[in-house]
DNA sequence: CCCCTAAATGATAGCGCTATCATCGCCCTC
DNA sequence: GAGGGCGATGATAGCGCTATCATTTAGGGG
């Protein structure tokens, strides 16, 4: 009687100790390895000891791309971020990272720099991986992209933005709203002469047309916008600055589209010896860590990030496990942070 | 004669377009798709065209868990890390990340936010999804984890240290080198009186240990060291100076375990209007972005975060793939930038 | 005592893909 | 024109796990 398990091994496989190797220890079905480990409450505790020792004498792991296969559930979350370098999504990716691996999950990151075609490559990626759920930064446009998205079945949560029509779930906040809100806190501020310091991005560019819509409302100056395009850096920031003091010296107020780009048009007028917010105010947006700490604080919007990345993941996590979502659609909202800046 | 392919259809599987619905529609056998995606080189131009139209129109995306687990090979890549926000790795994540991505390997992303137990558990995750590849901030020490990583057998570039004795491979530079170097500097400048701010992680020890070494060899007064243990924030940086100032008013340079640190401990200069560097020099590690751009200018320790990254990817995916890496432990080394601040 | 139910365990059959070996032509060579 | 080599395709058998159904055992009620 020879040993099946031995002749037949092939030159496939790991090599590693498997589920079965467990079992055999313990004395117990594959199956019931499976069952002590994945819900325990359906074994007797004599067994499930027994399988427990096996498993550490083993130092057995447990294959997920099997389970993942055999049970359609990968436990694999998915985010897609435009960026990571001292960007603002980073407390969200953390948020969303944390409350996963609490939960047993892996996060899975994809990074498009801002780039669509390559945000499109990724989603198909990802979408192989047939990941639980997906975490995206923004509102797909119709496309490809979207429809894919739709076909595959997955749960999505979109985010950073707001629409009456997502995907699947939405948590986010009105970049509308938040433009004519700066306007009008400026306004409010008696500023007179805005300007915009902005990234290319199509969400910052929401912001400034509500923003300079709000000014012009008012019958004030018309808006000078300095677009730094993929440049997101402090250095444009102060580029930015000088460029725009030349052109439009009566200036008195400026929004830019992140706090970076805030911190390096302070930097400029610093230089420069212009004086903030006296003789210019200075909003950020995002509301990044530190931001509020230096001279002198930084009066930016404020995002609550973290809630983002912690309300997808509870999102994401409910629907794969086929739970309804109460609210799938969330506002977050924003608020302004006063500080010194402005 | 009934269509096994339907009578068979049981209530498990996702129900999604597979390999063999792609075949069926092109006419060729399951394998036939596999290597027309796989190796296309093995197909004919004729039958090539046929699957990739019948994968376009059934918008086919293959099942990553499955080809890994039949082919052992998951194109996953997982980098461990301790934190996100504003950290200095997120260049090297970055660059992990697209090198990765090129060449079709998807980032799985693991924060362990310097705890060694939350370290523990992501590891033993990490592993389950046997991924090509693990990518290590810092060097494991041994014990329970690093026994793991060791049985798993998978690829692992550990990093941002330098050991003679790494797991598997290493991109790193060395903490005790900067540590001395930047006493050296700093002593150079003619600065003779010292403190660091630090956090509490163990790399940034021994980067300390080996600068208050320094300091001792030449018989100055001792370094007044603040350790700000795991708040990494401007903030904390601004209040060791206010606590450094009080108790050691002699203080004429202070190296910072982060550009963070330093940023604030420069911040809370300028409040109190100790003229940096002329007063006080203030050196910070990592060179972020944006450091430079500050007025004054961060003096800091350079570390190229994106080429580890690039390096890391490049390692992994060579060795995954059972070629040998020709260098597999790299001393990237570090360069001190002078700017402003010292 | 026997039937019935619930709890605990096991056997079987895939999940969707690829490694491996087999087959089938076809062209070349001597 | 038989043998050989090569290119293209297919059949088969898993990868390591879990869904599903089946079996076994222990109580419980009448």
């Amino acid at each position: 009687m020879a040993d099946k398990s031995i002749s037949k091994r092939s030159r496939r496989g790991s090599g590693a100790i498997t589920l079965k190797d467990v079992a055999r220890l313990a004395g117990v079905a594959p199956i019931t390895v499976s069952r002590a480990l994945n819900s325990p409450a359906q074994v007797s505790k004599e067994v499930h000891s027994r399988v427990q020792e096996a498993i550490e004498r083993t130092a057995y792991v447990p294959n997920r791309m099997a389970g993942g296969l055999a049970s359609s559930r990968s436990r694999l979350i998915a985010a897609v971020v435009p960026s990571m370098v001292f960007s603002v999504f980073n407390e969200t990716i953390e948020a969303l990272n944390g409350t996963l691996f609490d939960a047993g999950y892996q996060l899975m990151l994809g990074l498009t720099g801002y780039s669509e075609e390559r945000e499109a490559l990724l989603l198909d990626s990802v979408i192989g991986r047939r990941p639980d759920g997906i975490f995206i930064t923004g509102i797909m446009p119709p496309g490809r992209s979207r429809s894919r998205l739709i076909a595959s079945g997955i749960p999505i949560v979109e985010s950073w933005d707001l629409t009456p029509t997502p995907i699947d779930m939405l948590i986010g906040f009105s970049h509308q709203e938040i433009g004519r809100a700066v306007a009008q806190f400026l306004i409010k501020k008696g500023k007179r002469s805005f300007a915009i310091v902005t990234a290319g991005d199509e969400r910052a560019q929401r912001r400034n047309t509500a923003f300079i819509d709000t000014v012009r409302a008012l019958g004030l100056d018309e808006v000078a916008v300095h677009n730094v395009g993929d440049i997101r850096t402090l250095r444009a920031g102060r580029a930015a600055l000088a460029a725009l003091i030349t052109s439009q010296p009566s200036i008195d107020a400026i929004f830019c589209s992140s706090d970076l780009l805030a911190l390096g048009v302070i930097t400029e007028a610093r230089e420069r010896k212009i004086k903030v917010p006296a003789q210019l105010s200075v909003m950020g947006f995002g509301d990044v860590p530190f931001v509020g700490d230096m001279i002198p604080a930084l009066t930016t919007v404020h995002i609550n990030g973290g809630k983002i990345g912690r309300l997808a993941a509870l999102h994401l996590m409910a629907r794969s496990q086929g739970n309804a979502v109460q609210q799938p659609i969330v506002n977050l909202g924003f608020s302004i942070v006063e500080r010194e800046s402005a």
